[in-house]
DNA sequence: ACCTGAACACCGTTCAAGT
DNA sequence: ACCTGAACACCGTTCAAGT
C-alpha cells in the first residue's frame, strides 16, 4: 500500500533512466523518501539550483549519500520524482476541476479552467517555487524577463496607436497578449517547434490574442 | 567599432558578474567570439546541455580553454551572452514590426505582434532550438510535456461538455489555450510571482480564454 | 540486509610556463 | 602581450567495509 502511494507520484510515462531505484517496502523508507523530497525543496529555495548538491540534500534529510543512492539513481532522477509529484498534484487538480465543471455554458469554461490550474499552484506555493528553479536558472530567467519586457513596451506602442480604439490599462493588456505568445512558444519549443506545428500556433495565438484585444478596448468615439 | 558591435549585443542591465571579461579590441578577437558562439550552439545541439563542457566548446571553436576564459569569466557568462544576442535579435524585430504597424486598426495588431515574434525565431531557428536547451532540461521538458497534454485531454473533454457550443477542432482549442495558461503561469514565477500578480494573472487569462472560446466556437442549433 | 563515507572520475576554473 | 594545458577544487557517483 506505501509502493500504491509511490505509483499514484507516477501517472506519467517515465524514462527507465529516471526511475526510483526502488519502492519503498517499509513505513521508514516512505518517511526517509518524505524527508528527501522536502529536503530538496528547502535546499533549493535556500541555496538555489546551483548550491543544490547531493550532500547538502542528504544532510539536511539526515541520511548519507549512499543511503540517497538506494532510492535514486542519480541526482537528475530525484528533481525529476519532486518535480513529477508537483505536476501531478496540479493536474489531478485540473482533471477533478474539468469533470465537475461538464456541461456549463462556453462563457464559463475559462474560468473553471484558469481557476483551477492557478488554486492549485498557490495551494502549494513553496513546492512551485522551488521546482521552477529546477527548469528556469535563475541568471537566464532575468534575461528572458528584460526581452519579455522589452517586448511588452513595443507592444504597449503599437496598442496605443490603434485607429479604432484606445485601451483601458495598456500595459496590463501588452503583458497578458506577450506573456501567452512568448509561454506558449516555448512550450512549442519543448515539443520540437516543427515548421506546421509553428503555423498552426501562429493562426491560433492571432486568434486568440485578437479577440482578447477586442474584448479589451474602448472603440473611440 | 567592434567594441560597438559588441555592445549592439547588450541592450539589457547585464549584472556584473555575467559581464563579458574584455571587449575584443582586434578584428581576430571579434572573428574568435563568433566562432565560440557558433560551437556553443552547436555543441549544444550535437551534445545537449549536459554534454556542453568548456573543454568541448573550446575544441570546437579551435581555442584553448585558458583563451576563452579570457573573454568569458565563466561558462555561465559564456552561455548568457549567447542566449541574449538571440533574444535581442527576436526583440528588435518585434519592436521594428510594433513601429511600422503603427495606427493600424485593432483587428490588425495581434497579427503584427504574433508574426513579427515567430517570423524572428524562425529565422535563427538552430539558434533558438539550441538556446532553449539552457534554459529548459531535456528531461525536466518531458515531464513538463507530459503534465501539459494530461491537461489539455482534460480540457478537451471539459470543452466537448460546452452546454451551449460545439468545437470543430477540440484538441487544437484546449491545447491553444493550456499553453497560453501554462507559458504565461510559468512566467509570473520567473517573476516571483506575488498573490497579486497571481489575481491579475487569472483576471486577464480568464477573459482572454473566454474570448477566444467564443470566437472558436460554434454556438448549437 | 542496509547504511556509511572515503575514493574515483570528470568538469569548471586558474595560473605558471611557454611563445 | 597573449595563448596553452597541466593542476586544483569541487561535485556526482560508487562500492568496500562496517553494523
Amino acid at each position: 500500500m506505501i509502493v500504491q502511494l509511490w505509483n499514484s507520484l507516477l501517472p506519467f510515462a517515465v524514462p527507465d533512466a529516471l526511475k526510483p531505484r526502488k519502492s519503498p517496502r517499509q513505513a521508514r523508507s516512505a518517511t526517509t523518501m518524505g524527508a528527501i523530497f522536502e529536503a530538496t525543496i528547502q535546499v533549493l529555495l535556500a541555496e538555489g539550483e546551483r548550491g543544490l548538491t547531493t550532500t547538502r540534500v542528504a544532510e539536511r534529510a539526515g541520511v548519507s549519500v549512499g543511503t540517497m543512492y538506494q532510492y535514486f539513481p542519480h541526482k537528475q532522477a530525484l528533481l525529476y520524482a519532486v518535480l513529477q509529484s508537483h505536476l501531478t498534484h496540479v493536474a489531478d487538480k485540473v482533471e477533478a476541476a474539468c469533470q465537475s465543471g461538464r456541461g456549463q455554458a462556453t462563457s464559463q469554461l475559462a474560468d473553471v479552467l484558469v481557476g483551477a490550474f492557478l488554486d492549485a499552484k498557490v495551494e502549494k506555493l513553496d513546492a512551485a517555487k522551488a521546482l521552477y528553479l529546477i527548469a528556469e536558472d535563475l541568471d537566464t530567467t532575468t534575461l528572458f524577463l528584460a526581452a519579455i519586457d522589452r517586448n511588452i513596451r513595443s507592444a504597449s506602442t503599437l496598442f496605443a496607436s490603434a485607429a479604432d480604439a484606445n485601451f483601458e490599462d495598456l500595459e496590463a493588456v501588452a503583458a497578458t497578449v506577450f506573456s501567452s505568445v512568448a509561454g506558449s512558444t516555448r512550450i512549442a519549443f519543448g515539443r520540437g517547434a516543427s515548421a506546421s506545428a509553428l503555423l498552426d500556433l501562429r493562426r491560433e495565438l492571432t486568434l486568440m490574442c485578437r479577440s482578447y484585444l477586442e474584448v479589451r478596448h474602448r472603440p473611440r468615439r
